[in-house]
RNA sequence: GCGUCAUUGGUGAAGUGGUUAACACGCUAGUUUGUGGCACUAGUAUGCGUGAGUUCGAUUCUCACAUGGCGCC
C-alpha cells in the first residue's frame, strides 16, 4: 500500500481542503503539518513526545541520513521507521534543498547531478536524481520526493526556465528507478513566483503521474509572502483534486492559513524546534522571546489553554530559566509546545472548514496573533 | 609598622597625555520558513578608587589618602 489522499470536501467560499490520507501507518487528516526530524529526529524529542503533539507525518532528510549513518545501515537496521522507532508515516526530503544551501555556485549544478563538498569531511560528493531515490528507497520512508533544483529568490527568470526544465528532467529519472513498492513518490513544482513557470512546471508535472505534489521553492532566502502566495496561486490550479498538495518548508501560522485557503494540504517546517532552541515559543498572541526579562518571575504556561505537556506542567519562569542557564530541557519543552501549537491550529482548521467558516477562523487568529 | 605592586562597566580585563575607552562574558532587545554549522544582528562605562597638583588638555604624569595582594620585621 502506498499513500492515498482522500478528499472530503473542498470548503464553499475558498480552496481549502478537507481530506485523509491513508498510509501504511494508518489515517490522517489534512490540513496537517508535519514536524521536521532531519537526522532521523525531531530535535531533541524522543517518538512518544512527538506522537504526543498529535503528530503525523514526520519529515527526515536524505542528504543527512546519506552522509551519516549512511543509507545502508539504515538498512541492515530494518529501515528508518525501525531505526528511529517512529511508528508513523515518515516523508524524506530529497535533498534538493541541499542542493540550494550547499551547492558554492552555479558551476556545481549540472545536467548529471549537483557536485559539492561533505560539509564533514569535505569529501566531493555527487548527488543526481537517480542516487537520491535509489537512497529514500533504501530508508524505506512512505514518501520519498523528487530531486530538484530549489533556486534562491533572487534567481531570474532566465535561470528559473532552465532550471524548472532541468528539474522536470530530474523528476522524470527518478521516476524511472523509483522501485518501492511500499514508497509514494511526489513531484515538486518549481518556478518562482512566475505565473507561466509555474503554470508549465505543474502541468508538465503533473503528466509525470506522481503520488501527489509539493510546491517549492518557497520561503527561501528571504523571499518576500507576497512571492510565496503567488507561487502557490500560479500553482494550485492545475494540480489534481484527487493528490495531495504540499508547501515545502512552511511555515509560519500565517503562511499555513494562506496556504490551506489556497488549497495547500500538508505543511513542514523546521520553525518550531528552531526557535524554541533559541528560547521562543508561539501563542495566540504572537510569538513571544522567554529570554525576555518580563518573564523571569511569570508564573504562568505559555498558554493556559494549551492542552502540551510543557504547558501542563512548567512556568514561563522555569523555561525562562533553563533558557537562560542553556540548559537543553527548556528547548525541549518549547519544542514539545511549538509543534503542538502548530499541530492545533491544523486542528481548528479542519474544524473551521467543515463548517465553512474557514476565513472567519483565519480572521479571528489573524487579529488576535498579530495585534500584540 | 616598613617596603612593594595594584585599583578601569554587572564580571574578566586591554589601553592611551588630546576626536566616539579595545575585546570577551553577562545583560537588553530583535532575527530564524523542504535545519551542514545551532547560531546571527543590534544596543549596553558622559567614565578609568578618593582628593589635590602639573599641563592648553589627564583615565594616562606627581603627591596624599583609602582599599586589596605580596614580602619583611
Amino acid at each position: 500500500m502506498i499513500v492515498k489522499y482522500n478528499l472530503i470536501k473542498t470548503e464553499k467560499n475558498t480552496k481549502a481542503r478537507l481530506g485523509k490520507i491513508e498510509t501504511n501507518y494508518g489515517t490522517f487528516d489534512t490540513p496537517m503539518f508535519m514536524p521536521v526530524g532531519t537526522r532521523g529526529t525531531v530535535k531533541s524529542l524522543n517518538p512518544e513526545e512527538v506522537k504526543a503533539c498529535h503528530s503525523g507525518i514526520v519529515l527526515a532528510n536524505t542528504y543527512h541520513l546519506w552522509l551519516r549513518p549512511g543509507e545502508d545501515i539504515v538498512d541492515l537496521c530494518g529501515g528508518l521507521h525501525k531505526f528511529m522507532n517512529y511508528d508513523g508515516p515518515i516523508l524524506t526530503d530529497s535533498g534538493g534543498y541541499q542542493v540550494f544551501s550547499l551547492a558554492k555556485n552555479k558551476k556545481d549544478i549540472t545536467e548529471e547531478g549537483v557536485n559539492f563538498k561533505s560539509h564533514i569531511d569535505g569529501k566531493k560528493l555527487l548527488l543526481t536524481p537517480e542516487k537520491s531515490i535509489e537512497i529514500q528507497n533504501k530508508l524505506d520512508s512512505d514518501i520519498a520526493m523528487s530531486f530538484d533544483e530549489c533556486p534562491p529568490a533572487s534567481a531570474t527568470h532566465e535561470y528559473l526556465e532552465n532550471s524548472v526544465k532541468r528539474t522536470l528532467r530530474w523528476a522524470e529519472r527518478g521516476k524511472k528507478v523509483h522501485n518501492n513498492p511500499r514508497q509514494a513518490l511526489f513531484g515538486i513544482v518549481q518556478g518562482g513566483p512566475y505565473e507561466d513557470l509555474r503554470k508549465y512546471s505543474a502541468i508538465e508535472t503533473v503528466k509525470m503521474n506522481f503520488d501527489g505534489y509539493s510546491i517549492g521553492g518557497v520561503a527561501n532566502d528571504g523571499e518576500s509572502k507576497e512571492d510565496m502566495y503567488k507561487a502557490i496561486d500560479y500553482s494550485v490550479p492545475y494540480l489534481p483534486e484527487d493528490k495531495l498538495r504540499y508547501l515545502m518548508g512552511v511555515g509560519e501560522p500565517v503562511d499555513i492559513l494562506e496556504g490551506v485557503e489556497r488549497g495547500v494540504d500538508i505543511f513542514d517546517c523546521v520553525l518550531p524546534t528552531r526557535i524554541a532552541r533559541h528560547g521562543q515559543a508561539f501563542t495566540r498572541d504572537g510569538k513571544i522571546n522567554l529570554n525576555n526579562a518580563k518573564y523571569k518571575t511569570d508564573l504562568d504556561p505559555i498558554e493556559k489553554d494549551c492542552d502540551c505537556y510543557c504547558c501542563k506542567n512548567y512556568t514561563r519562569a522555569y523555561i525562562r530559566h533553563l533558557i537562560s542557564v542553556g540548559e537543553t530541557l527548556g528547548g525541549r519543552l518549547l519544542s514539545i509546545h511549538n509543534i503542538r501549537f502548530l499541530i492545533r491550529l491544523t486542528e481548528e482548521i479542519r474544524e473551521a472548514i467543515e463548517k465553512d467558516s474557514f476565513l472567519e477562523y483565519k480572521k479571528e487568529f489573524l487579529d488576535r496573533y498579530e495585534k500584540r
